[in-house]
DNA sequence: TTCATTTTTTAGGCAGGACTAAAAATAAAT
DNA sequence: ATTTATTTTTAGTCCTGCCTAAAAAATGAA
């Protein structure tokens, strides 16, 4: 029996592996892929069997899995519907960023050729999501022609943009949003304090480590 | 084993009756239910008695079923996110009357608290779908102020505006959009013809009987 | 009322996706 | 090179939602 069409679950199954894939180098683990699906190992060995079959992955026993051109595309594809009922979500009902994702996760799998090009122009063709990430383009490309460093990384007297998060948990989100930090927030490092890798903003207070390894940013100028 | 949360499947069965329980008197027999949904008499038996464990529908054997208070609130708001979904598709993303339903079908499952409210609120809160059909309310109440009639019981000379369709089928919707009729669409009977039940339209040229008796229409003045 | 027809339910299966427990393969440590 | 620990797969179940085939109940005619 031949599997046509990829479900919900292998859906997330395919995003979840090409994630991995970006991470990580060479092939994913079932261990890795278990964490990121929320489901037991033994239950991951079932669906790659499945996905093998379905041409969508390459999966050699005990030796990880990775991606087909096919699976790929597919991967790519839910995480463009994905990001595209991000913007959405928060640009036009105005959700909070901490609160899209469970939501975009039910809409990505909503099944429909015309829809997602519909809202693509409906949101005026965005190129990134509320949490910064590149939204692919309708032929599978992924553009992104920004440079992006951890804030971690700037040297005193060095002014930023954040342009997005390595962590987009709800819990860092919401911190973020205390701390008075969003997406387009320009800031200057005033002085680094090498005891706990926090760093004095001109103007803003302090930020902890924890806080400026997880912001993307593109330096000013 | 307690089932807790109604699947997608389950919403539509319970939609389905809910409509049907509409439509005729009494409750609804497993062979209409079944047409309704697309499955086979036998699984509709199996769909039943899970429903009525569930609490949403009682049900006698061989004597059909109908919905508890729980399943018809259920059933309402699976139509009122149906409804809201389509006014998106329609107003907003520029999709015809004809091409929304499968798509709404797929949308009304999304499971969110919050969801709903936000996009009823974005839509401006309408009162009906782009079918002219009344958009529940989020306290469960369906409230339709229209006196609607079929366009086939009208008297010649009487003018009218189409408000809904009793057939809103795809095809039908096409054939009354190649014929420039929409909702809002205002028109006088000029002349009944007895021999088959069409009428001469003011300036519109003929409408047939198949035609004027799936047009909901309030009658002008 | 009895027999034929229609409707509905039960019995038995299958596929998808999850789980636990146990076996097998790989990797790490003596 | 063994032994031990970790990772991954297999075996066996369960639940949902559908199916077909067969049995049972209701209906309607004769
Ligand atoms: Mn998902
Ligand atoms: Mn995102
Ligand atoms: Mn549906
Ligand atoms: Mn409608």
């Amino acid at each position: 029996m031949i599997t046509v069409q990829p479900s919900a679950s292998r859906e997330d199954y395919l995003k979840a592996i090409y994630v991995l894939e970006d991470e990580g180098q060479g092939p994913v683990s079932t261990n890795a892929l278990s964490e990121r699906v929320q489901a037991k190992p033994a239950s991951v060995s079932g669906m790659l069997k499945q996905l093998a079959e379905g041409g969508w992955v390459d999966h050699t026993a005990y030796r990880g899995v990775s991606l087909t051109a096919a699976g790929r595309g597919i991967a790519v594809d839910v995480i463009r519907r994905h990001r595209l009922w991000e913007v959405f979500l928060v640009d036009r009902l105005g959700f909070g960023w901490d609160e899209v994702h469970d939501l975009a996760e039910q809409l990505e799998h909503v099944e429909h050729a015309e829809l997602m090009n519909r809202l693509d122009a409906f949101l005026g063709h965005p190129a990134f999501d509320p949490h910064g990430d590149p939204i692919p383009r309708s032929d599978g490309t992924v553009v992104d022609p920004r440079r992006l460093i951890t804030a971690d990384a700037l040297l005193p007297g060095q002014s930023a943009v954040v342009k997005g998060v390595v962590d987009s948990s709800d819990g860092f989100l919401r911190h973020l949003d205390a701390l008075g930090i969003g997406l387009g927030t320009a800031f200057e490092v005033s002085e680094w304090h090498g005891f706990d890798g926090s760093a004095t903003i001109a103007g803003k207070g302090l930020w902890t480590a924890a806080v400026l390894r997880n912001l993307y940013v593109e330096i000013n100028g």
